[in-house]
This record gives structure tokens, C-alpha cells and sequence, in this order.
DNA sequence: CTAGGGTTAG
């Protein structure tokens, strides 16, 4: 007996499988692989250690001498849970529950269970799981439930996730966050952002898990307001000291709405910094186009002796090709592999290749795609065949349409662009050529919507959205706002092959008279006091006349205006942006 | 410390 408790004591040293081994060896000699206490313990550290060996698990498992412990049978559903075969779990649950020699499985045995659901996408497999749950008795542990909704929000099914967690009995602070989660993974971050609504009504507190989370939310959505309210609580609170995850969700959602000086203050105000803070400073400020900034923000890093991820060069590579800095994009691009050993990937390239497109540098973007490992990608192509619309390049364009169509991914907006560099060059037969491919071949168009923040509510817009309840006004407002507005914009369209161009447009981007940012605004000028700044997020780029018209309102109305567009943010005030048309 | 929750980029 003396002799199995030191052995205990020793696996709960044990720290490597060197280690491990020779316990083992002690174990077998003394015969106490017998003692299901001390074979547990061994079997424990094999499966679940981070040091351990999960393949050494089941083989000493198959030899274990019966009976067999629930434990055991728990410890081998962890390991596997989360090693390279999550459904062997799941085999290994159907031995327990048939068994008759081992007590029926308990919530532990649930949770991984359900982690492993979780992790091989088997929603079918996470619907009977329930099932078993359900009849096994276990329906109102708050943890296995709280498994369970995750488990259905990873296979995602949000639905079958938030009917489970509204019928947890008692569901407690940690359920609450992890369904925030859910829907943050979900990209459902309005329906994050109403949970707090929830719990507010409930009475049920928020803590540093719970203000990431939202955080994170009003990042995505571009809530500024909202984003600080959650700041002022969690400073109230002392999480901002207490909690780096916190501190690095503020930096984020500040520079992700758009308020570069509350970033720097947060960053500024935080005692320890680690890759996630400084890659939010990076990349927030590379987004914005202040390349410059970001490249001195990866300075310091180094100086502060974090080592930086692909991330970090991402930002830089971001603000590097909005801001126009090509020599400095090259630099980082190749230090990337040359110093820090960090393999590029699409997104790197990609950044690269509007880099020099945008800059008229298309030889230097075309040979950025044949050198990459993906040049089988449409994204590449499709930058490259932006670059050469800016570019009026037609031989260029036809080369990366060429590609696109080779790949079998030219859609509506592609076919948009390049009609729009044959109308720049003066070649209608080119745009009719083009418009008649989309009509023939009836290329499917990405639709696009706007979210904006007002009064504490995310209000989201499609394209000439009729659904809201004061739709009558909002087009009231955006009639006036267009007939002050509009008169100001200079280079009206007007040729006949512009107007080609711009029914090819209506059909592949945010459709014609009331894209789905002018809305937006719209609804903002009406909804907010005199002076109040806007900000909206869309999943489009920008499009060239919404461009100017948003200059012109800021002007008109003494709004500024920030626009997150799917890659960049554009300042709008006094009648000019911040990306100085540079996009 | 036996089972559940969090951050950048996708």
C-alpha cells in the first residue's frame, strides 16, 4: 500500500514520458498495475498530458488487467477527444455505454464526449450525443449542457445551440459566455451584442470572459458606442489591469471602429503587452492606411522583444500597400521568411499584389502570383485585375480575366471591372462583350449590406431595403441628402460607355440608385444629433460614386463620416478622405 | 488543479 502511494506521488511529478516509462516499469515489476488508483494515474498522463503520448495510452490500456474503471474509460475519451482522431472517442463512449462491467457514463464522460463531437463536425453525431444525454439523465447539468451548446454551435447549428442553453435549469456566467461566443464565432454578432441585453434584464453579471466577448462583437460591427460602455464597466471593474485578454479586446475594438486614439490610449495604459496587443495596434493602423505608423509599431515590438506571427506582417503588408509604401513592402515581405522564418501565405500575397498593381507596378504584381504557391487562386487575379481598372490597363486586365476564367471563378463583379477598363479606353464592343457574358452565362452576384450603429442599436441595410419600420422617412432623408450632396461631386458619368459600365455595376455589386451604405448614412444624419460622427461597415469595397457622394455629405451636413469597407477604413471629413482616393 | 467560457489574422 506504502509502495502505490509513492507511486502516485511520483506520476504527479511526472512531467515527460522518459519519466513516465520507468514509473511504468516500477508499476508492472511491483504488480500494482492491479491498483486501479495508481493505473489511472498512469493512464491519465499518457492520454491527457500535454507531455504525454496518446498512442502509449491505448496500449497500455488494452493491457490493463480488469475490471475497468470508469476513469479509465474517461481518460482515453479525453486524449482522444482532442488528438488526431476526435471520433475514436465516440467509439469508445458506445464500449462504455454497452459495458456492463463499468458504471454507466457519467458528465465527464459527456463533456468529451461532446468535445469530440464538437471537433470531427459530426453534427449527427452531436444530435444523438443529446439523445443519450437526454435519456442517460444529464439534461440538467449546467456543464455538460453548456458542452452541448457548443458542441451544436461548432457544427453550425446556432438554432439547436440556443434551444439547449434556453433550457438549461440553472445556467450560470460561464453558459452566458459561452453562448456570446457561439454567436461571435458564428459571425452573428448582433445576435452577441442582444445577449447582453439578456443578461442585463436577468441580473446576471458580466465578467472579463463576458466584456471580451462583446468586445470582440462590437469590433465586428463597428459599435463604438456600445464598445465603450463596455470599456467604462470593465474599468470600473479593474479588468483592464488585471486581464491582458481584456486590454488587447479594447485595443481592437478601437482601432476595428475606427478611433486610432483610443486604441494608442488603452495600448499606452497597459502594463503588459504580448503578440495579440501589438498586432492589433499593427494591423488596426495598417486597415486605416497609416503604413508608416504600423511599420514603427513593428519596431517597438521588436524592441520589446515580442517576436512577431504572420499577423503581425499582414498589418504591415496592409498598411504598406494603402499607403503606397512599396519599397517598405518589400522589405518586410522578404524579412518575413529571411529573419523570422514565416512562410507567406494567400493573404501576404495578396497584399503584395495590390501593392505594386495599385502603385502601376502590374509586370511586378503579375510575377508576385506566378512565384506564389497560389496562383490558382481567384483572389490574386481579381486584385490584379482591380489594379489594371485604376490603371486603364487592358492587356494586363484581359490576362487576369483570362486566369479567372480559367479557374472557373469569374463572376459579375469581375466582368464589371474589366467592362469598365475596355469603357476607359474607349472600347464599347469590349463592354458589350462583357455584359453579354453575364447575362449568358447568368454569373451570380455577391449582395451587399451596410451596418450602422445609432442610438445603441446595430441597424443592418441591403440593398434598396424597404424593411425597416421608418423606411418612408430614411428615403425622404436620402433624397435630400443626394439632391444637396450630389451637385458638389465632380466628374459626373455620363459617356455612353460609363453607362455600360454602370448597369454591368448594378448587376454585380450593390445594385443601383440606393446602395446599401447611403441608407445607412441616411438613416444615421436622421437618427443622431448635429455633429455627430458616423460610422458604417460594409462588405463590399467601396464604390467609386458612393465615394465621392460621402465626401461631399460630410461636407454638406459637418459629419464625419468613417466608412470600414471589406479591406479599408476611409476617414470622411470636410468634403475629403483620408485614403487621399488612394484605394 | 478531477467536466464547461475569452483576444489579432482567416
Amino acid at each position: 500500500m506504502c509502495r502505490a502511494a509513492s507511486l502516485v506521488t511520483l506520476l504527479q511529478g511526472c512531467n515527460s514520458m522518459r519519466r513516465l516509462r520507468r514509473i511504468h516499469a516500477q508499476v508492472i515489476v511491483s504488480g500494482l498495475l492491479r491498483n486501479p488508483t495508481v493505473s489511472a494515474k498512469l493512464l491519465a498522463f499518457c492520454a491527457t498530458s500535454t507531455a504525454g503520448d496518446l498512442s502509449y495510452a491505448r496500449l497500455l490500456f488494452s493491457h490493463l488487467p480488469p475490471p475497468l474503471h470508469l476513469d479509465h474509460w474517461n481518460s482515453l475519451i479525453r486524449g482522444s477527444s482532442r488528438g488526431p482522431a476526435p471520433l475514436d472517442s465516440l467509439h469508445l463512449y458506445n464500449a462504455v455505454a454497452r459495458s456492463s462491467s463499468v458504471s454507466r457514463p457519467d458528465a465527464v464522460t459527456f463533456s468529451f464526449l461532446l468535445k469530440a463531437c464538437e471537433r470531427s463536425k459530426a453534427a449527427a453525431k452531436c444530435r444523438e450525443a443529446h439523445g443519450s444525454i437526454v435519456r442517460i439523465g444529464f439534461s440538467s447539468s449546467v456543464i455538460v449542457c453548456t458542452n452541448l451548446t457548443r458542441c451544436y454551435a461548432g457544427n453550425g447549428l446556432i438554432g439547436d445551440a440556443r434551444k439547449v442553453f434556453d433550457e438549461i435549469p440553472e445556467r450560470d456566467l460561464v453558459s452566458w459566455n459561452s453562448m456570446i461566443a457561439c454567436y461571435c464565432r458564428a459571425g452573428l454578432h448582433e445576435g452577441a451584442l442582444k445577449i447582453y441585453d439578456e443578461m442585463r434584464v436577468l441580473g446576471v453579471g458580466l465578467d472579463e470572459f463576458t466584456t471580451v466577448g462583446l468586445l470582440s462583437s462590437c469590433a465586428h460591427v463597428g459599435a463604438l458606442n456600445f464598445g465603450i460602455q463596455v470599456q467604462e464597466f470593465a474599468e470600473k471593474n479593474g479588468f483592464l489591469e488585471r486581464n491582458i485578454y481584456v486590454g488587447n479586446a479594447l485595443v481592437d475594438m478601437h482601432a476595428k471602429c475606427g478611433s486610432l486614439d483610443g486604441a494608442r490610449r488603452v495600448f499606452g495604459r497597459m502594463r503588459r503587452r504580448d503578440v495579440f496587443t501589438w498586432n492589433s495596434m499593427i494591423v488596426g493602423l495598417g486597415v486605416h492606411g497609416h503604413g508608416d505608423e504600423s511599420i514603427s509599431f513593428f519596431q517597438r515590438m521588436l524592441m520589446a522583444g515580442i517576436r512577431p506571427n504572420s499577423v503581425s506582417f499582414l498589418g504591415l503588408l496592409m498598411g504598406c500597400s494603402h499607403q503606397g509604401l512599396v519599397g517598405e513592402g518589400i522589405k518586410y515581405f522578404q524579412l518575413m521568411h529571411s529573419e523570422f522564418n514565416l512562410q507567406p501565405d494567400l493573404k501576404h500575397y495578396g497584399c503584395m499584389v495590390d501593392m505594386f498593381g495599385r502603385a502601376g507596378e502590374l509586370d511586378r504584381a503579375l510575377q508576385v502570383i506566378r512565384s506564389s504557391p497560389c496562383s490558382d487562386d481567384p483572389v490574386l487575379w481579381r486584385t490584379l485585375l482591380s489594379a489594371c481598372k485604376i490603371h486603364k490597363n487592358v492587356e494586363m486586365g484581359e490576362i487576369a480575366f483570362k486566369n479567372l476564367a480559367h479557374l472557373s471563378a469569374q463572376n459579375a463583379g469581375d466582368c464589371a471591372l474589366l467592362a469598365g477598363i475596355y469603357a476607359s479606353v474607349g472600347d464599347s464592343q469590349g463592354v458589350a462583350r462583357m455584359r453579354k457574358m453575364v447575362k449568358d452565362q447568368g454569373i451570380k452576384t455577391t449582395p451587399g449590406w451596410t451596418w450602422i450603429e445609432v442610438n445603441g442599436e446595430v441597424r443592418k441595410f441591403v440593398v434598396g431595403d424597404t424593411s425597416h419600420p421608418d423606411t418612408k422617412e430614411i428615403y425622404e432623408k436620402l433624397k435630400e441628402m443626394v439632391s444637396r450632396a450630389a451637385p458638389l461631386c465632380s466628374a459626373p458619368v455620363s459617356s455612353k460607355e460609363d453607362a455600360a459600365v454602370e448597369a454591368l455595376e448594378e448587376l454585380s455589386e450593390n445594385g443601383g440608385d440606393c446602395h446599401s451604405e447611403m441608407l445607412a448614412i441616411a438613416c444615421g444624419l436622421m437618427k443622431t444629433s448635429e455633429g455627430t460622427s458616423l460610422r458604417i461597415v460594409k462588405n463590399l469595397r467601396v464604390c467609386k460614386d458612393c465615394h465621392s457622394l460621402t465626401k461631399m455629405v460630410s461636407r454638406v451636413y459637418g459629419r464625419e463620416i468613417m466608412v470600414r469597407d471589406r479591406v479599408r477604413f476611409h476617414h470622411f471629413k470636410d468634403g475629403s478622405c483620408s485614403c487621399s482616393d488612394y484605394w
